[in-house]
Order: structure tokens, then sequence, then C-alpha cells
DNA sequence: CGAATCCTACCTACCGGACGGTAGGCAGTG
DNA sequence: CACTGCCTACCGTCCGGTAGGTAGGATTCG
């Protein structure tokens, strides 16, 4: 769960990276100027330049690490469940945890595919396709086999992602709610959202 | 609807927002120049601050009438509505509606306002408090007459705006799908989503 | 009525400053 | 003596914003 972070020393790229993490979520990547991360890492602005070629590639390599392991990270909780319903409660689980773990990275990953150079937004978006590709296969397969109501694959796995997201905008890691009660919560609207079990378009009486 | 457009000659002040509104969406603010906007009105930089006291202003400007347009149809589309459920389906409709209609400025409101200074910021957010609250007492009714579901009033709210902002994302207003068939599909979802009538943490058999 | 004045809506030219990035040097380590 | 990891000093560019001017239509006033 904790990258750029290695035992022993950690190095003055990983410090470099864990600032520009900070301010371009906090300011934007384009508000964000090289000096004044160099300023936060107590060194001079041409030494970031020894570590990386450009800004650019700071933003790109937060997003593309960011990325690899969201999706190691899905795949691992998904390994060894069968059950569709297991497996889209796991997705929805681990989608959140990630995202209220990885709050900043992931904020970042999703706000700033602008700053990228065009081979490495395209880059980015093939691991998001890739990565939205197994929460479709999931919703389709609970569709095909009836658990899941008929629904458009595509929109709702949007829609569910994106969902999925608005956690890590208001989430206070030192606020009074937990992780995993975040994300039961949601877990429990998209599952009841998604399953068989009530009539549309009738309303139930009050009280039933 | 149809705003920064009057009857007669459109008046230059017009032109340079609804260009900003262009460029603000598909590059971001910061990563638009004054000139740019200034360039594609056919007039020179300096004249842009003829009609706006600066750059943000223009932020400004695009956010607050969007905000202000977004809680008036709001309103406008719940009024005369008692039923709880309908008043849902209404808001859900009128939020997605709106968002796919004017996509554009709604990505503007919702990712730009880093942009802002302290005090247009405020301005925004209050306005944007004002809207949620509505939302929210919508769900909270709907939770204490008992036909929705218990659930955390606050982070359902913000979960189901998020969801439909989805739809703005990926919207293309010249694609298959038409604007009320995806306000159902949201619509539909999010009602299921909160609705009694099934069983949680129940699965129902496949087929039943 | 015509002359003087004002206002609108733009222009050219410029400012200080910040930006991303580079060149080249230097101290410490192996 | 080479390499790592940083430094100082500097570059050209572009930015938001300002100063000051001007064409021309509308308005005011002797």
């Amino acid at each position: 769960m904790l990258s750029y972070l290695e035992f022993g020393m950690p190095s003055m790229k990983d410090k470099i990276t864990r600032v520009a993490i900070e301010l371009f979520h906090q300011k934007g990547y384009f508000a964000t100027s090289v000096s004044e991360i160099a300023g936060q890492c107590g060194i001079q602005k041409a030494s970031i330049y020894y570590h990386y070629a450009s800004k650019e590639n700071i933003l790109f390599h937060i997003q593309k690490v960011t990325m690899d392991e969201l999706t190691g990270y899905l795949r691992g909780n998904l390994d060894g469940r069968d059950d569709i319903e297991a497996r889209m409660r796991a997705a929805v689980h681990s989608h959140v945890r990630f995202h209220l773990h990885r709050q900043k990275e992931t904020f970042i990953a999703n706000s700033e595919l602008r700053g990228l150079t065009a081979a490495h937004y395209r880059e980015i978006v093939a691991k998001r396709d890739e990565y939205e590709q197994i929460f479709q296969q999931i919703i389709r397969e609970g569709c095909e086999t009836g658990v899941f109501v008929p629904v458009d694959v595509k929109i709702l796995s949007y829609a569910i992602l994106t969902l999925c997201n608005a956690g890590a905008i208001w989430y206070n890691p030192e606020g009074r709610m937990a992780v995993d009660a975040i994300a039961d919560i949601y877990e429990t609207f998209v599952l009841r959202g998604l399953q068989k079990g009530q009539f549309p378009g009738i309303t139930p009486k009050p009280g039933c």
C-alpha cells in the first residue's frame, strides 16, 4: 500500500514524488511550479532535473504507478472469488478502499490527464480502460446469469466507478468514519441498485 | 436554457464567455491564456479587459451563472411535486438533464474551483451547498417516512450527485443516446438503490 | 444648426515577473 | 579520477495585466 517509500533511507526521488503528489493534489498540476516542489524538498529547482527529465514526467510517473497499483489491488481482491455477487462486492470494496487510502494520487490520476503529453495520455487511458474492463465483465456476467437486472453495462460501469470516487473527495483520514464503513455504504448501495429482488417502476407501500 | 446569448446581435462579452467556456473545458483554466481567448474572439488581448476585470472574473462569472441556473432548473422541476419518490426521480432527472445539456459549464464548475479567489470560492461553494441541501432534504424525508431504506444522508447525497455527473464526462451530443434515455438509466439505478423492496444482505436466487 | 464633448469598444506597445529548462561547476564517495 | 547528487547562474518564452491612444457614433450646448 505504501509506495514511493522504500525501506532504509528514502531516496530524494521518492521525496520529490511525494511532495509533487501533495502539491498537485492541493493546487493542481499547472498551478504547481517546479521550484515549489524543489523548495519543499529542500533542494534547488535544477536538482529536480537530475531525477526527472521534466515536470510532465513527474505527473506521468505518479499516474502510471497509481493505475498499476489500482489494477493490481483489484486483481488481488478478486482472486479466488467465483460467485458473481461476491466478485462485485469485492470489486466495489477494493475500488473504494484504494481511493480512500490513496486519496491524493487517485485524485491526480482522475483530474490531471490534460497535463500529459499525447503519448503518455494514451498510455494512461489504456490502463484505465483495462481497469474498467474488469468491472464491465463482472456486470455483464451478472446480467447474463440473471443475478443482476438487465442494464447498459458501459454506462453503469462508469456510473459505479464515478460514484465510488466520490468518497475520495470528501474523505478525511482523521474523520469519524472508518474506511471499511464507507466502503460498505457504497457496496450496499451499488449492489442494491444492481440486484434483482424488487419490482422496478412499482413503488412499495410505505412500511412494507 | 440558452444563456450568454441575447436576442439581436450577441455582444462581444457573450462571445468572450462562450469562447472561454470552450477553452476552459478543453484545456483547463490555467492552461488557457487570455490571448488565446482573445484570438478566438477576433480581438486583441487588452480588449478582453474592457469586458472583464481579470481572467479569474471570467471563470467566476461562468461558475456563478451555471450554479444559479442549475439550482433554478431543479427548483422548477420539483415545483408542485409532493410525493417523495416522484421528487427524488425528478431531482435526479433534472440534475442529469442539466449536466448533459450544459456539459462544458458544469464540467468547469466541478473541476476549476481552484482557479477562484478565496472570496469567489466561498461564494460558489455556498451555492453548491444550497443545491446539495435540496437533495439531502428529499433523501432525509424519504428515509424518515420509510419510503427509502435508512442511509447516511450526506454520503448518499454526495454519491448520487457524483454518480449523475458521470454522464457529462462521456456524453456526446451527436451520439446514439438521447438525453432522457440516459437520465432514465441513472434515475432507475438511484431509485433502486434507495427504495425498500428487497432484503439487504440476502442474495435472491438467480431467476427469481 | 454645427461645434465641442463624451462614451464605447477596440487598438498597439509595453511591463515585471514567473515559468520550464539548461550549462557548467563542485564536493564527497568509491 | 570517475561518478553521484547536488549547486549557482542564466536563458528565452510566455503570462496576466496596464498605459495610453483612437475611430466613430451619440449627446450636449452655444
